[in-house]
DNA sequence: TTTAAAATACATTCATGTATGTATGTTGTC
DNA sequence: GACAACATACATACATGAATGTATTTTAAA
């Protein structure tokens, strides 16, 4: 919604200023996306929205698919390794920290109205094949680090007696992606079904209940 | 890849003949839909896959999103349906034979080939914006009714002392169906990261761990 | 003969990409 | 520090292709 500096039509702008259109038009983008879907979103659209033409887009951006890619790369990455930062500091209950993290995590997708909308955005108004195939295949390393990172959690939970030991780190790293990505599909398809803010608490006691 | 019979070029069929090409089409529609994604996909490249014009393509359907819309109806609903059905028959153990059948119903992404396909069309291969936005809502009602028996599967197994009662029956719904939805989305985006023949048992082994 | 089940032909729309224009910012040079 | 030379940041105009929907025609079944 950053529309750029009242100058007259047509005006060379600063570094700065080019800087700005090229916010304006990612997040005109965002927003275009999420209301029509990717496939049918118009670059045409996109540039009314920015409140530029055409030739601005172009200009910053080589297609609608590099487009994607920047916002892909711009809040995607940022947010599942922000979610990896969240994990390394754990406290002295490794089950009890994932679990509050867990809660907080998901709780986000109520408060924070933009996190909802991207998220929303590469989850459920667009499909990965053909030209967008490249941003998901991108996303695998980060899953990987992720997974590794829950299964370090059961294991260093495992080490100190607070979760049995029969119980495979691994399958348990699965089931809690799953479940996440479960709950937050569900919930950003329909948010008025369920409240994260009553629910969220109940769903993860529900799934870390009794492993000791 | 039901192919039309050999007839000569441009020969009226009978109401037989119709109905199976009415049926190629719809068969060739799937294919066509998850390699190209619902979006990309062109009525020229579907009449191409089933051996007819786009002629026979506008005789039996409006335009894409009937195909799709028809697609949904005949295989979308009644996979939910079926699923309704295996629930209804509760053995003496409603938890347990309730963890069977979600081992057993996931267990089947990995056997079988078609739902795999038709269940990753309507979970990956499109996004339920502009027009397609109506199939999602008619399944509101079957997801509703699905809701209700997993939760009188609960109340029964509270009732019968193998539930803790201080489990909301609602809750634990909710957090299976996020569950079941999750694993299948993940084995879907990429099945050969994992084995669900192997893992499902396990999965599920730890969702229904002791909850009594 | 009429009509269902297509094939074929045609018109139109629409989004894309590119080419070009243009005014201004920027930078080196004297 | 003024000014030329160039680059930047767009807007505008245009060409193209591709997909769509419809109108017309063809063939054989009823």
């Amino acid at each position: 919604m950053l529309s750029i500096s009242p100058k007259s039509q047509n005006m060379r702008r600063t570094k700065e200023e080019a800087e700005q259109t090229r916010n304006a038009i990612l997040e005109a983008a965002v927003d275009v996306f999420t209301e029509k879907g990717v496939a049918r979103a118009t670059l045409e659209q996109i540039a009314k929205a920015a409140n530029v033409t055409r030739g601005a887009v172009y200009w910053h951006f080589k297609n609608k698919t590099d487009i994607f890619m920047a916002l892909h790369d711009e809040l995607h990455r940022p947010f599942i390794q922000d979610l990896v930062d969240g994990l390394e500091n754990t406290g002295d209950d490794p089950l009890q920290s994932l679990k509050s993290y867990c809660i907080e995590l998901i709780t986000r997708l109520e408060d924070d109205l933009y996190l909802r909308r991207v998220l929303s955005l590469f989850l459920l108004k667009c499909d990965y094949t053909g030209s967008l195939q490249v941003c998901q295949e991108r996303t695998i390393d980060a899953r990987r680090e992720k997974s590794e990172v829950l299964s370090k959690f059961f294991e260093k939970a495992q080490s100190r007696g607070t979760l049995s030991a029969d119980l495979d780190p691994k399958t348990l790293t699965l089931a809690l992606s799953c479940f996440i990505r479960g709950i937050a599909m569900e919930y950003l398809e329909n948010p008025d079904s369920f409240s994260i803010r009553e629910e969220a608490p109940k769903l993860f006691n529900v799934f870390f209940r009794k492993w000791n």
